[in-house]
DNA sequence: GAGTTTGAAACT
DNA sequence: CAGTTTCAAACTC
């Protein structure tokens, strides 16, 4: 990366050493000098640009992509990297030079493999110019680097470098510590040299990098990955060819090269960098890459192909549990499945907004992390796609996406426990109301998505909206329209996606949460002081309230119903029956039974916790820290069985995270990020969620500042207010959606 | 399957 | 911000 200023300020500063004043001054000091040492990247917070939304369009991120990853053939050039400014190294020597650097200012990384036997070579760079614009004015930096460019002819399957911003309170890197590694490796034998593509392909996933200020974002996907279970190092270490060591070790005793090789090593273990599960880095990445309807690579390999799927945050779903094991498993899933990225599920993220960061939820990550070894997707997104194959096409993906609910993963995943995105919990759930809805003449669409595709899917029947308004099920939930769909007019389609983004992000202009999910869930009903939780019973809630009039709440028009919550006081509707809730805090009817009154003193509300909680059969799905769909994602299981289920067709939009994580579940700053999608992402995955997301974010709190009676949700300026650090009080928050994409503003 | 009802979304 | 219109899902027959 050295730049021509660079090579200029170089050679300046060689004249001045070189000078007889410098060496005057010299003399007189004590201090020795050094040769000025070049910097090769330097990459200061201050320099990052803005990022750019996340909502870019492919096209143009995908232009952008290629900026930052790299993987020439030519072995001659040298690579550089720094992580600390310091120009590291650059050899084409034999040998084997690993520098790591850790420089806590410094985020950048760039790492850089090469291969002088092998054509391939590839650096990845972390440039600050990773953006993703969103379009929307306030977003804050969300880098997305991605690079899956391959020139190379060897195999190069993927790279993604995730700027890692080290959270203090997370352990996953050293505390404050920034990992900036450099390896320049030589590979010396030339049979080794498919050894090393392998290890090429799979090294993205180790490498992290911090990038102090922008990357945020990032941070709670690599917290997320940090989590116990697996060390970074050690599988960066196993990555490599363990005879190729070995034999290095052989040649270069005492050179100190294998020293540094070990420390390396070390280091990686110190500070427990893990989780990274080949590929998952470049899941997140192209999670995050996607922006809602923009194409998204299933795979390096095939990246190219347009996923049906809007993956707007795709933050997708992914799986609750993160708990080591699971991360562990998916390591060694990897491993043993080099080639299982082929069918990735890329969600997530959007929501991204949604969709789009996300990343899903990062969930998506942990999705991806999961199951892009495996090969095989998981649902997380309305977007994932199992497609691989290239031909798959619009219906391919959606297609894929209704699956992806019913694919053996995720009932794997379900068995083990690991909650998936909350979609795949609806979906499951929805799956039984089913069964029991047989009957209704619903029907076709129904049987056919239980048939098949778990449900996950939407299918509209718009007239006269073009499938570009909210009216449009599959457009609001950020999934192109395929063929199951009966619309007419559609331009919901990949070829029209830039009418698509362009109709998004108006709409988004006008209600940043207009992606999001509409139900908000928290696992824990659990009150905070001075939280207007406290009067809502409900783990979950409408983060907008339903306006019903007619109703009473009892039936699917109303959104609270549908999506299995009850009604809130951010409700304004009238006569409410809601059998999930009253919105005065009434205790839940049983199902079918009748709300004893409506409008309770609000100071009753308490009480009905937990008979709320009863709705909540997501709970242990919650328990995972996983994903959080995004908006696109989705899903339309509600989240509780319903009661009426016979034709309960999932609800429109509401995607209810539950305790999932989302990717930017995580969130220990507790800010809330509806308005500043970034800030989700930098929360952790595991802890931290949004508070709009969280249960305790009671719409009262957040959105809802507005009038009770407005319907339309202002985007919060406000940072709802809790302290970061707040008290999560144990709390698991789920975070249904996550904004539609994260605010593209940088923080500061 | 057609028609009606309903309430969200969009518009004014 | 409130009122009205448009829209498509939900529902009924």
């Amino acid at each position: 990366m050295d730049t021509p200023e660079k090579t200029l300020t170089s050679s300046s500063l060689s004249k001045f050493e070189d000078s007889p004043v410098f060496n005057y001054i010299n003399s007189l000091s004590p201090i020795k000098p050094v040769k000025s040492v070049h910097v090769t990247q330097t990459f200061n917070p201050l320099s990052f640009a803005s990022l750019p939304s996340i909502f870019t369009s492919p096209h143009v991120s995908s232009h952008k992509e290629s900026r930052f990853l790299k993987c020439s053939t030519d072995p001659s050039k040298p690579e550089l990297s720094s992580a600390d400014g310091t120009k590291v190294s650059t050899n084409e020597e034999a040998g084997v030079n690993v520098q790591e650097i850790f420089d806590p200012g410094v985020s950048l990384g760039e790492v850089s493999f090469q291969l002088p036997n092998q054509q391939s070579r590839i650096a990845i760079e972390l440039p600050q110019t990773l953006k993703y614009d969103c379009g929307s004015p306030n977003c804050d930096p969300t880098p997305c680097v991605i690079e899956t460019n391959c020139v190379s002819e060897s195999t190069c399957t993927s790279l993604a470098i995730v700027p890692f911003v080290q959270d203090a309170s997370q352990k996953g890197f050293s505390d404050g510590v920034e990992v900036a590694a450099t390896f320049q490796i030589e590979q010396k034998r030339e049979t080794t040299g498919s050894e090393w593509e392998c290890l090429i392909s799979d090294t993205p996933d180790l490498l992290i990098f911090n990038s102090p200020n922008g990357s945020e974002a990032f941070r709670g996907v690599i917290q997320k990955s940090l989590e116990p279970g697996t060390r970074c190092g050690p599988t960066l270490i196993s990555q490599f060819p363990q005879d190729d060591i070995n034999e290095y070790k052989d040649q270069n005793e005492g050179t100190g090269e294998l020293d540094e090789i070990n420390h390396v090593n070390e280091i990686f273990k110190d500070n427990n960098v893990t989780n990274f599960v080949p590929g998952s880095l470049t899941d997140y990445i192209d999670t995050r890459m996607s922006a809602p309807y923009s194409m998204k690579p299933s795979s390096i390999l095939h990246h190219g192909f347009r996923r049906r799927c809007l993956d707007f945050e795709m933050l997708a779903s992914r799986k609750k549990s993160l708990d080591g094991s699971s991360n562990t498993n998916s390591s060694v899933e990897n491993k043993s499945e080099p080639g299982g990225d082929s069918s990735r599920c890329i969600v997530p993220g959007i929501g991204l907004h949604l969709n789009a960061l996300a990343i899903a939820s990062r969930d998506n990550t942990n999705t991806k992390f999961e199951t892009l070894l495996s090969g095989t997707q998981k649902p997380i997104l309305p977007c994932s796609t199992t497609s691989n194959s290239p031909t798959a096409g619009q219906e391919t993906a959606h297609e894929s996406l209704l699956a992806s609910g019913s694919t053996e993963r995720e009932t794997d995943d379900v068995k083990n426990g690991v909650q998936l995105a909350e979609d795949a919990s609806q979906a499951s759930t929805n799956f039984v109301n089913e069964e029991f809805n047989q009957n209704s003449p619903k029907k076709k669409r129904r049987r056919f998505e239980r048939a098949g595709e778990s449900e996950a899917c939407k299918r509209c029947n718009c007239k006269k909206s073009k499938c570009l308004k909210l009216y449009c099920e599959c457009f609001a939930a950020g999934v192109y329209c395929i063929e199951p769909c009966s619309c007419q007019d559609c331009f919901n389609k990949p070829i029209h996606e830039d009418t698509v983004l362009a109709t998004r992000k108006q709409i988004e202009s006008r209600n940043p949460l207009a992606f999001a999910p509409k139900v908000i869930r928290t696992s824990d009903p659990i009150p905070e002081v001075g939280d207007d939780s406290i009067t809502t019973p409900a783990s979950a809630r409408h983060k907008r309230g339903c306006n019903c009039k007619k109703s009473n709440c009892l039936k699917k028009y109303c959104e609270c119903f549908q999506g299995g919550v009850g009604c809130s006081i951010n409700c304004r509707c009238e006569g409410c029956k809601n059998a999930f809730g009253l919105k005065n805090g009434s205790p839940i009817v049983e199902a079918g039974g009748e709300p004893e009154g409506e409008e309770t003193d609000p100071s009753d509300m308490n009480a009905t916790n937990t008979n709320f909680e009863k709705t909540d059969i997501l709970n242990t799905e919650e328990q995972n820290p996983a994903a959080l769909p995004t908006t696109p994602v989705q899903l339309c299981r509600p989240l509780v069985q319903l009661p009426f289920s016979s034709k309960s067709k999932p609800p429109r939009s509401f995607i209810t995270i539950g305790s999932s994580s989302g990717l930017y579940t995580g969130n220990k700053y507790g800010k809330p990020n509806i308005i500043r999608p970034q800030r989700i992402i930098e929360k952790r995955f595991q802890d931290e969620t949004p508070e709009i997301l969280r249960g305790n974010f009671s719409p009262e709190n957040g959105i809802k500042t507005l009038s009770p009676n407005s319907k339309r949700i202002s985007p919060p300026q406000c940072e709802f207010g809790s302290t970061p650090g707040g008290a999560r009080s144990g709390r698991k928050l789920i975070l249904q959606s996550i904004p539609s994409f994260p605010s593209l503003t940088p923080k500061h």
